[in-house]
DNA sequence: CGAGCTTTTGAAGAACGTCAAGAGTTGTGG
DNA sequence: CCACAACTCTTGACGTTCTTCAAAAGCTCG
């Protein structure tokens, strides 16, 4: 994982929803990337810019988060190693939302005339940096359905069950066990909550007896269940391989 | 209006957002449509459905609706006029949702292999097809923003902003004044709340005078003060033109 | 050890949901 | 054209969920 190549991860991103030729992957190996760090918080691109490229994720966490007029914040998705935050930047080049460091984060910036070429050279792999910009779409819609229509404590199991199966893949999670380095805040941005009744519901998650939950270090005891009382269906994540 | 043709549609669909050469249009205009119509109510595709066909509406209103275990339904998205409802189903085939009619409706499907062909012969339609998904993308974070931070009658304002735009671009608003052809139980799925609280959040919006709404008839009084009461801030819609 | 951050708790209130019923509207069949 | 059924909108009463304010307790790091 740590000496994981910026290519390696970004094949790695394709590869569980469809096969890359041999060529497929040279013509991605041959995109330049700039690899840059951020800190803890740091904000990586700002709300309301234009942007000329779009950024991998390397390593680390990071968050959309959108500011409203009233100081409220408002985290639409959640970010970590292969996913592609702002890939839709390529095509609308205007951010409505800002990308934050939510904890030290590496990225790999693509440049946009870099995918421009690949869509006159490679409408197979054009389709798949597609695929990648509507399964965020997917879960853009969960989320909504979440915040709409679920109750803080399934709200909150339906996002441990999304993390547990989009970690896995990375590497990030075993035995449904993994690491979540937010502070209660972020996570009370993301499920639309205010910061007290995040902590209780928590609590009320703990108390449940469904999941472990000490520091950043979550246990989930028993997954069938959680995924059962939060509505869980990971379909939506399109992990699945076929033709694209 | 009433006698636009599909291809017409589709390339009005386009124009507000980058110009199309005369090759792009011959192209779009040799794609096969299939126009089909539906009666309001009607399911023209079905959540956990495979699908291989995408659907341009020409008339009516369709939504995007989540139906969850417990019975409740979301609806994450409204569609209208040059929406393509489900172009995302290109590139994920699986359909995390269903797309009802919310009134009668005419639209046109595009085989999915009419739109691989494009991925083959026209870099730039198909930057421009991606790019309607990922302005829906857009749309629907702004959806995630309101849902998670705006109380309910924030929530309904930046709703009537929204569709005021929309709909202002296909012709079908004038001077803020439009009609909105649904039952207030649908308004209630897609702005996530009970059918009694957005009943008396109508209410408190007409209290309010920022609007009057009779029957399906809408009409706000100034646009500039709703905008700025519900935090709406039309350019993640990316009515914009630039080179795409 | 102390400052600053994060988590936790309590208490009170606002926002929103549920239940139930009445009023208004629309469409249909006789 | 009327009557009735079905749907939609509206209202009231009450309960629940969630927010806000305030402060205490725990943690982390220099």
């Amino acid at each position: 994982m740590t000496d994981m190549d910026a290519y390696e991860r970004l094949i790695k991103t394709f590869t569980p929803r469809d096969d890359l030729s041999s060529d497929d992957i040279a013509l991605l190996r041959s995109m330049p990337l700039r690899i840059a760090t951020y800190g803890k918080g740091e904000e990586i691109i700002a709300q309301d810019s234009e942007v000329s490229e779009s950024c991998l994720m390397m390593t680390g966490w990071t968050g959309r988060a959108v500011y409203l007029e009233s100081g409220k914040r408002q985290i639409t998705a959640l970010h970590i190693a292969g996913d592609f935050v702002d890939l839709h930047g390529f095509t609308l080049k205007y951010m409505d939302h800002s990308v934050v460091a939510l904890t030290a984060t590496q990225v790999a910036f693509v440049r946009h005339d870099e995918l421009k070429k690949i869509t006159h050279v490679s409408p197979h792999l054009t389709r798949l940096f597609w695929m990648l910009t509507t399964i965020d779409g997917a879960v853009q819609r969960t989320t909504i359905a979440s915040l709409g229509r679920r109750p803080a404590l399934e709200r909150l199991g339906h996002l441990l069950c999304e993390l547990d199966c989009r970690l896995s893949v990375v590497g990030l999670a075993q035995d449904h066990r993994y690491d979540v380095p937010l502070v209660q805040e972020e996570l009370a941005d993301i499920l639309g909550l205010s910061v007290v009744h995040m902590n209780r519901t928590i609590q009320d998650l703990r108390k449940a007896g469904l999941v472990t939950w000490q520091g950043s270090r979550i246990v989930i005891h028993d997954f069938g269940k959680l995924t059962q009382f939060s509505g869980f269906d990971p379909r939506y994540l399109n992990f699945i391989k076929r033709e694209r």
